[in-house]
DNA sequence: AGTACATCGTTAGTGGGGCTAACGCAACAG
DNA sequence: CTGTTGCGTTAGCCCCACTAACGATGTACT
């Protein structure tokens, strides 16, 4: 629900926190997703990339050339917000983007030779934060801990709008 | 790292998700408190109350009155975020603002009766929303899941700043 | 007593992420 | 040929985590 990291400002003296926050499942993923967050951030931040950036390219890399909204699709990256990822990395000559001869509405986005040089190197940095960030867990509870991650995952995208047949 | 709502105008037709993101702990966690956020925020929303409320109110009723910065220091929330927080929690008369006859740089605060009344009303309706999101565990899978969070959680903050003693 | 430093509450602002709305254009279905 | 749907793009909103700086007060040191 909150984060822990301490501002430079406000010294961390260690003050109790209460007992019902402490144990708010919620609560726990928010920190630990914050946490992983900054590490991920950060990590890919060193080769001046971001997490959507890997997100895209490993779309493209595992499905080949794509329209921009079915990246969108697969990577969950809004549309709207997809322009500027790819932006970016056309910049970096990690994509091109040419348009769709079969149907003028599309862009199709390829990767580059580039692309995949940088997308393993990324793949690498984010092996190397998973570590960091599971630390704690062996590997048997690691599988098991993103095994109930995913069960959750699904049972709420599954979940749908659903809506009463009324 | 993505969210899975569909937007009113981007249709959802299931779309594959690259493996390499399905699988990414990380990945996965930030869905998943997204989706826990989401919960949240919605079914306090309906009590005109937010997660911030809920943690100081929490926070008060455990260790007493306290000043800002010690309320601040207990809910993670920063010190510049907890004034907007108090004020919402004033003019709905869950706490109230004093200054501190023995130090007048403090306010101390103090927990209503309303409050406290209030302050039950959210533990329920999160114990209800905690049910909704862990829906797929069991019982015992629950308690395991929050102890491996709770693991994960403590070693990230202990490994504070920790330089290197060169 | 005087000075340096820490803490307190507060205001302002930053940057990112998630999300909505609306637009012009192209394709397609009737 | 008309209405609907999908496409890429621009703009903007709100929330959250976080930083910076300020004036006022308290504490410690000499």
């Amino acid at each position: 629900m909150t984060s822990r990291a301490e501002a430079a400002d406000m010294p961390n003296d260690q003050t109790e926190t209460p007992d019902r926050l402490r144990r708010r499942a919620s609560r726990l993923l928010s920190l630990i997703s914050a946490q992983s967050d900054r590490l991920v951030s950060e990590g890919l931040g060193r080769l001046d990339a971001r997490k959507w950036h890997y997100a895209v390219l490993a779309s493209l890399q595992e499905y080949g050339p794509d329209s921009q909204a079915t990246l969108s699709r697969r990577t969950g990256i809004y549309r709207s917000d997809m322009v500027g990822v790819l932006n970016e990395l056309a910049e970096r000559d990690f994509i091109e983007r040419a348009p769709d001869p079969e149907d003028r509405r599309r862009n199709v986005i390829t990767i580059t030779t580039q692309g995949r040089q940088h997308l393993r190197r990324l793949d690498k940095i984010l092996d190397d934060l998973h570590d960091e960030l599971l630390a704690p867990l062996t590997s048997a509870e690691r599988e098991q801990f993103t095994q109930t991650l995913t069960r959750l995952l699904d049972h709420h995208t599954r979940q749908a709008p659903h809506p009463p047949i009324s």
